[in-house]
DNA sequence: TATTAATCGAGACGGTACGTCTTGTCTTATC
DNA sequence: GATAAGACAAGACGTACCGTCTCGATTAATA
């Protein structure tokens, strides 16, 4: 990076491979004002009046500033909430506190928790927006997957395997099957609204999962 | 600007409701080129880069006869899907014909009857952008969910409720819950390409569903 | 910019080989809004406070319309002095009607037009401005030159030949010289600004002239 | 946004009339390299790809240290002539040295060397870029008439009047005006490009100049 | 010689305009 | 009298420069 030739015959920088600019000397404040107005944004105007040119305008910020430290809308709203800007705002955490003891409380507790964020528009609408954002650009999914979404899974997963070594789970279930099975309802009445999402509708999977991973 | 006219006789429409053309009069041969067009342009070109300009390119139509008749790009797909033009080209039965006796061996066949049909691309291409379309746009959202999902969804009810009356089903259990247990593991899965969509794993849903539905 | 084709096998169209519109269908008034947008622009707020964006926001049309005609905001100005839009806004004739008789009375008349034509804002700002366009675009000064510059020298170049006839100028000289001996001095102290463009400025300018082309 | 204190220190400078900086401290070398990355860019590089950011990157220097010394681009060109930049590279006087005895063979000498200068690339680049900044920046053409299009005229206009002493050119006649009458029919011919500046043109002109002037 | 203060390279920043693209409406010429 | 073709106003796209603003790191003049 350093000694390069600031004149003439470098080959025109091709689209994707610009010269990354120095973490180090970057204003934090705009950074976060560029979250803080894309957040806004989705939850005040509604699914995708998201532009970057509009979260550029709220911001008070230059476009190029964007499009200096991430490839897409997409992506800001990712790193909103990897940040844990999302949650921040909305107080309200995608999955409670993983206790012990009682397995079926436990599986209550966690799935009340995920429908009631999928109730919570400020935190629906920014979800909504990025599960949107990963269907069309498949490398911001990939990054998805990679740092939030499998993260978030995993954890899912280590507590089930622990109520597996405790004898709560069947030994002969797939743990991957099993996490989707808690979440796959739940996602699947949120993105396609099909039903409500209540707490009864929670305490319902509840049941039928229990039944599902029972001994 | 130009010489408009804004005194035309158009009877107090709306701006929204504007005059319906009359039905009769449409040309069937375009209608069905235009939503051959629409596939066609999903498939090949990948997730969005669908365009109303492009469809009506590739159909050789104008770009008000797609207006005329559809409110938007994404409604073009739900007719595709509701007239059964995907189903046509990809000979991917969502779900297989509805069978009886052995319970557990049709709840296998119908989810790897859904497994595949989201596993074969020129199905689940424009499946996927019809999701996206009905998140971006709450109406078409409703629409679709009213003409196609639901009454999808309610075809496996229905089944259910008869295993239900067999007694392969709970008695305990809403149904509603039950389909989404079925449904909603795989959705999660595609939608969010978290796994691969085999038929092992359709199987180890199915054997983690037949558990929780069992009496 | 992007090469991305939304279906199939046309090829690229290069940037400059764009499929040109059908001027048969272009809006007449839009055009002239456009024209006058321009002038209005330039005589208002200086040189080159002239924008493509500000031409469509005051002409109250979209971008687009602009560079679907004219490849450039100098072609637009170009195309001004060719409608004759800028005489017609100014009624500041460049080069008065040329009579015959006293060819001394004449060159004055030709210059006391010009060196007006040049001290009138609403003139000369427009022209000020093509000549930098001019010089900007290789292209535009080329076209400007054939359809503008060219045919209003060889006006001037024609009448001084018929002079030459009567005997008025010397027939051993080149006119393109003589045209220049009669427009260049003007021009220079126009463009840099070197000195007055006043009545006795053009006359003595004449005295000169007729002096050089004296038989 | 950012933390900026409004309430700094600095004594009452208004906006534009922000605190110089120390000519004595100034690096002779970066000063030279900028000249010269400027001009090495208009020669290369057409008309107007002149950019303050390119002449910084290929002079390797901050873009802050051309704004330190010079208001804007133009003012960088018209330092390098001033310096006498541009001659030193092209070896081309503008003007030859003025002589004496012959009048005719003088004016030839003289016109021959401007066409000459006009007719060459590394000369003629710059000279039209800086031509093209004064229209666009009045500030600056008022400084460039000042320092270098005055000066240089006056030269002409100071060798005029001896040659008027010595009776070569009529007593009648505005000094300013056969500057114009020398110089015009060039420089029209040059900025608008409407014929080929050769030795045969110059001969043509100075014909002609001689008759307007000779007593 | 050590301290101080400025210039220097680098480049992030808020802006503005670029030239292109697509949207949804309106117009025309053709069949 | 409907339709393909496409012009149109609107506005977002992602890029290029503008001129200002930090940041260390020299570097030159003063203490």
């Amino acid at each position: 990076m350093s000694a390069t030739r600031p004149d003439s015959q470098q080959p025109a920088t091709s689209a994707t491979q610009r010269r990354s600019p120095d973490p180090t000397r970057r204003n934090a404040a705009t950074r976060r004002a560029i979250l803080d107005a894309a957040l806004d944004l989705i939850v005040a105007s509604g699914f995708e009046m998201l532009t970057v040119e509009a979260i550029a305008r709220r911001a008070g910020v230059g476009k190029q500033t964007i499009y200096r430290w991430w490839p897409s809308k997409g992506a800001v709203l990712l790193e909103a909430f990897l940040e844990h800007r999302v949650e921040e705002r909305t107080e309200t955490p995608l999955l409670g506190p993983l206790n012990r003891g009682d397995f079926a409380a436990d599986v209550r507790r966690v799935l009340r928790g995920t429908v009631r964020a999928f109730a919570n528009t400020s935190w629906e609408a920014p979800y909504r927006a990025l599960t949107i954002a990963i269907q069309e650009d498949p490398q911001l999914g990939a990054e998805a997957r990679e740092r939030l979404i499998r993260p978030s899974l995993d954890d899912v997963r280590a507590w089930l395997a622990t109520a597996q070594e405790h004898g709560d789970v069947r030994a002969d279930i797939d743990l991957d099957v099993a996490v989707e099975l808690l979440v796959g309802p739940v996602f699947h009445r949120w993105l396609l609204r099909t039903g409500p999402l209540s707490d009864e509708y929670a305490d319902a999977v509840t049941d039928a999962v229990v039944h599902a991973l029972h001994t």
